[in-house]
DNA sequence: TTGTAAGCGTTATCAG
DNA sequence: CTGATAACGCTTACAA
């Protein structure tokens, strides 16, 4: 608990060194002007004593932390993965630390955790949470914490926003379904509180249908691979007119399951069923036949979101909003 | 609550409250007696002015931040997503932050990584980098930060490890290969700077095989699904000695390269080749066949890497070490 | 129950 | 070039 009590302080090596606190300081932030010789003494003393600089100090003193806070769901799935991955390679390379404000899929929670993200006094923030409606990020806004925003658009001060465009891919995906001929319904595969970017995907989907004036299915599904899998095979098993059509599903591992219980309930893919993972990633290419996706990369998103971060913190952003549109890849997984 | 604001401070607070600064301190942490009315008052004012204490000073103050700081390789593999989302999940509950040093596989940078630790003032740290060796994890003891360290023994005064053990699976793994009349030479991907987890089970491969004066091949790859998939259908069509036996790769996106490119050179698994993933994920789950692989689930080792540390940081931690056994998990990759 | 004041470990502004 | 000293925002004895 009181680990921190024997930290070696600058003041113990100014008074190690025969120099004031000033000097020190000067010394760990090379700014000012410090004799050579003195600046090799407190050097020295520095490395005998082995003092690092409280970055807790520093922060309160210089009202900036190097820490920019991360809210998102837990890291579980590999796109959130992916995209924390693409943040973390340039918050290195912009010498940020990252602090994660996971939430879990609640908006209860996310709304908690913007709460701690102010408290935190980190520098900015990166909000990836699909629960959060715009009213929620303005919050963020009102307390100065410079943010961007993932799929979400909001209009503030110091807030940038990257949002995702899974519209006109999709529905090209579904028009051209049909005009090549397909008769069978397409089905959606709803995972509660999975968020806005599936729900959005969902919408486009049905409106899409409606006003096509056709036929469509949407079943509700568990947000795990196993039980997805577990209940698409008793699903084609018990519904004959189900062993054919299209099924979407949000990511590869809901595809996946998809795809694998068609298969293993003797159905062939794409023949039989087609199967599309709306976020895809690199495990839509294990799978055989491979998943055909919309795909944005993740970790392009991520690393996008850390760049304008950075911007906005350092100087002014130009471009307060980037697009990310969802392109369809096409896998063995459709006709 | 529209315009953006300058932080208002506890001292704002007391000022509008018509109280103290120790007053307000009472309220927000709930502890020293106030009197319910003067408690409204300031909870009132607190409300309206938006206030929220700076994690910062409180840190500074309490000399104790509520950060643990996590080193890890960048959550790009599912493997360390896991791990991270196993430990999220425990921090959450244990209401402490998480700050992230990611470090990509180098040692230099891992050392860097704990120099950052330090200066931010963690309360603790969990150190999951397969790169450092004991001794570079003593600086991290010799600063006094309590930390649970993975993979990797360390006898310190505030310092637990979690030490994961693949060694009798995957002997008995080789030894059942060969009593059951396996005779095609089993091969190792060999991948560079994987760190020791992997190096040590090309130990005990190795070993293994020598001690049985067995044959056996280590080969080289690259650390993605995609370059290893290709790699190995060069591989299987240049080497007509090469299409059989028993293939080892050290997670399931090599395992699963090494799968699908065996089963698109036209040969079946398990009959032909077999192959094993050391760290297996749910992604071994949805290639077919399944990979057959060594499990540790990692997200568990996150859990218990946090309740430690928790334990580490609130009293003594009794049992400062935790060991995983891999086991080994069949699917039909293997016959 | 409440207020005063001394830290916590830095940085930064002045003088000297 | 160097040294006092006042912030930074909060906690916490100690007094009142």
């Amino acid at each position: 608990m009181d680990n921190l009590k024997d930290r070696v302080t600058i003041y113990q090596v100014a008074k190690a060194a025969g120099v004031s606190l000033a000097t020190v300081s000067r010394v760990i932030n090379k700014q000012g002007s410090v004799t050579a010789s003195t600046r090799e003494k407190v050097e020295k003393t520095i490395a005998e004593l082995g003092y690092k600089p409280s970055g807790l100090a520093q922060a309160l003193a210089t009202n900036h932390t190097t820490n920019i806070g991360v809210i998102i769901p837990s890291p579980n799935y590999v796109y959130i993965a992916n995209f924390l991955s693409g943040i973390t390679q340039i918050a290195k390379e912009k010498n940020y630390n990252l602090t994660l404000f996971p939430t879990a899929h609640s908006r209860d929670e996310a709304l908690e955790m913007i709460e701690k993200v102010i408290s935190s006094h980190v520098d900015g923030a990166i909000v990836f949470d699909d629960q959060l409606g715009p009213d929620d990020i303005k919050k963020i806004a009102s307390y100065n914490v410079p943010s961007i925003v993932i799929d979400n658009k909001v209009s503030a001060e110091k807030i940038g926003d990257i949002r995702f465009n899974y519209d006109e891919a999709l529905r090209r995906f579904i028009l051209d379904y049909y005009e090549k001929g397909g008769v069978a319904p397409m089905t959606f595969l709803h995972v509660h509180n999975a968020g806005r970017l599936l729900a959005r995907c969902e919408r486009i989907f049905v409106q899409t249908h409606e006003e096509l004036n056709r036929e469509y299915k949407v079943i509700s599904c568990d947000d795990s691979y196993t039980r997805t899998y577990g209940d698409m095979m008793e699903y084609f098993r018990d519904h004959p007119e189900a062993r054919k059509g299209v099924y979407i599903g949000y990511r590869d591992s809901i595809a996946a399951a998809i795809e694998n219980a068609a298969t293993d309930s003797g159905l062939s893919v794409p023949e039989d069923i087609e199967v599309l993972s709306l976020v895809g990633t690199k495990y839509s290419q294990i799978v055989r036949p491979k998943l055909s996706t919309m795909h944005i990369d993740m970790a392009e998103v991520g690393k996008r979101a850390m760049y304008m971060l950075a911007e906005l913190l350092s100087k002014e952003l130009i471009d307060k909003s980037a697009h990310f549109n969802a392109t369809f890849v096409k896998g063995g997984s459709t006709k």
